[in-house]
DNA sequence: TATGAATGAGGATTCATTCAT
DNA sequence: AATGAATGAATCCTCATTCAT
């Protein structure tokens, strides 16, 4: 007699691959459906895991919530394995970015976009609130960086505002192509779509002369 | 004391004027908060209704919502007020957009910017699905016609992706100045900002030469 | 101008006509779909009648309930106009019953034989309670003392079994042609049960013999 | 002091016992006060059970009725515990039906009996619908098979008519003895009434002669 | 008399969380 | 470590009723 196939399948104790099994479910249905819209039962059953198990690993709902945002933000802080900022010329920082928007494979964010997992609430607690800004302004001051290398005449103020409209461009470009998944935005050649942002992006940070 | 405090003080018997408060209500908190955080009974609160008039003026918290975001969509689509589009160039346009961005007043909306209220929630229901994406695409089509009337040798693709970079750009905007409200592009001077986003977009539509 | 044509039609001010017409509506309602299941709301729209007048005319719903089962309890208590008993022979009362059951027409109770309005509900106050028995009571009643007259060897105790199981045939029977509609009972030839029906109340209240 | 009553006394955690308790509770109330009548919350305190369970074992409100009608059902069905259907002569249907009336112990009803269930409500779902009608077509069935077995030159459909109108006056005595439960019929002797039944029922079927 | 606006109580249901095994 | 039973708070909604016009 297998014990396995006795009982309803008791899950094999292994607490690591249990976290992990949890995180990637959250992620994806945080960042399909939002915070709220997400059940923790929903969660639970997509990684074959007990409920309450949610709870134990990571204390709340809202905990998972961070533990995924926290998760998600190293996605794009541009530092190395050790966690150093990697130096970084503004065009590679722009090509970094690009890359993130068609080049990857987000099928771990359930086709989207990582940056949708931000946008989707309001956010649940002060800890995902203060998660939310630091990815952000990672991201901002990795590139504002970056430009001020680049051009050594430019002020802080001036690289930081730059910097800014560069991730708005690409912020409200990913939030469109969700929203109108039929526009040209969406499905535009992934090649010209590319240059063209890259265009543009030079000139906001007006690095084309 | 007060009289106003000691009663209840039921409510003037006036329709037109409950539907209104509830409207405006509703339209702050669903910017502030998102749909599923708002409460029906914050939302009477603040209305000083009683909650059960909510369904009775419209059918229930998806109605709300939905006619709060058709009220929202009539902002910006350019229409005069028997509904019929204007004619605009593409300048003209833009600087309405841009007036959307600061000098207009968006108290109503809690003093965020009303894209906010599409950008929140994933919709409750198919309704507001359809009107979330009406909303967007009437601001595409005022854009796109706009370029192309300017600009007669534009294809209608290249005007449209054009558009919905602008649109994206703004989006982006005012979403970033909602998640960091600290930073430069939050307070940057409203003159300068307005300056260098109509560069930008004039960049970006390629009405600049 | 006409008063009655330029606001929403304003129903005439005539007290009889509206208390009739919610008393038919309820009727309906009541039989059909049972006290809980039936809302003021609807009856008011059937009747093309303000709400808030059943309040008015019949004080509560509960009200409006009694006032119709009142109303269905004359159909059948055996007594002339002035409402003084008639003196019937025990066929004269079957025959009356029979024709209950068949040849009159119910459109007024939605179809439904008015004895359902009983049936529907446990009865929503002791007033409805009262009237549901003093009903059935005057029924049985009037059978036991035709029964009497007829065979007058015959107990009061055995006329009123007698009646009582006589009853409860027929309220049987409109019980499963209401709940089996498409079945035999509910099918059968009108005449052909009749005789059925006659043959086994004869045997029921041993005047057979 | 007692410490059963101090502490709210969680409940043993027996999900057997729990779907039990709430099945015997809810057939209680559903029996007496009818589908509408009966508020979860009432089954949850009569079971000492917490109310969110209900909908944890058995879906939703509708869900427990139909639970509890079907439980019912097989009150009468007249199979064996295999679920076959078992051979009859009529005067055993007769007889098992008449235990149904008297001799039997309904306390868990309420002390009413299960046909009352259904005949208390319209019913809240198709799926109640269909219960209730099996439930009855099921009873008519045994009986026309046992009356057709006994008297062999009996049409189908007669053989139905016979079992639909006695059925009917079990009905109507169950009911009238819900509804006048201070008159002869529900007082009566029970061993008298069993006869007199008896003789009545042999009347209607044709088995008498 | 008639209207429709306003009210408050109550109902089913969902969900995150805790507890005992 | 893992399970699933139990809990209680919160949410949307419906309905009978009352009030002002």
């Amino acid at each position: 007699m297998d014990a396995d196939a006795a009982v309803p399948a008791s899950r094999p104790r292994d607490a690591t691959r249990t976290r992990a099994d949890l995180l990637r479910a959250a992620r994806r249905r945080f960042t399909l459906m939002g915070y709220e819209r997400t059940t923790m039962r929903a969660i639970a059953a997509d990684a074959h895991v007990n409920v309450a198990l949610i709870n134990r690993y990571f204390g709340s709902k809202d905990g998972l919530f961070a533990a995924v945002l926290d998760e998600s933000n190293s996605l794009f802080d541009g530092s190395d394995e050790a966690g150093r900022p990697v130096e970084e010329s503004a065009s590679e920082v722009f090509a970094s970015m690009l890359a993130g928007l068609n080049e990857r494979d987000w099928s771990e964010y359930g086709g989207e976009h990582p940056i949708m997992l931000m946008l989707r609430n309001a956010g649940p607690d002060p800890v995902a609130e203060r998660l939310r800004r630091e990815g952000l302004l990672t991201t901002v001051g990795r590139l504002s960086r970056a430009l001020r290398a680049d051009r050594t005449e430019t002020s802080e103020d001036a690289a930081d505002l730059s910097s800014e409209l560069v991730l708005s461009l690409f912020i409200g470009v990913v939030i469109l192509r969700h929203l109108l998944p039929d526009e040209t935005l969406a499905t535009a050649n992934e090649h010209l779509l590319n240059e063209e942002m890259l265009r543009i992006v030079r000139s906001i940070s007006r690095c084309d002369d």
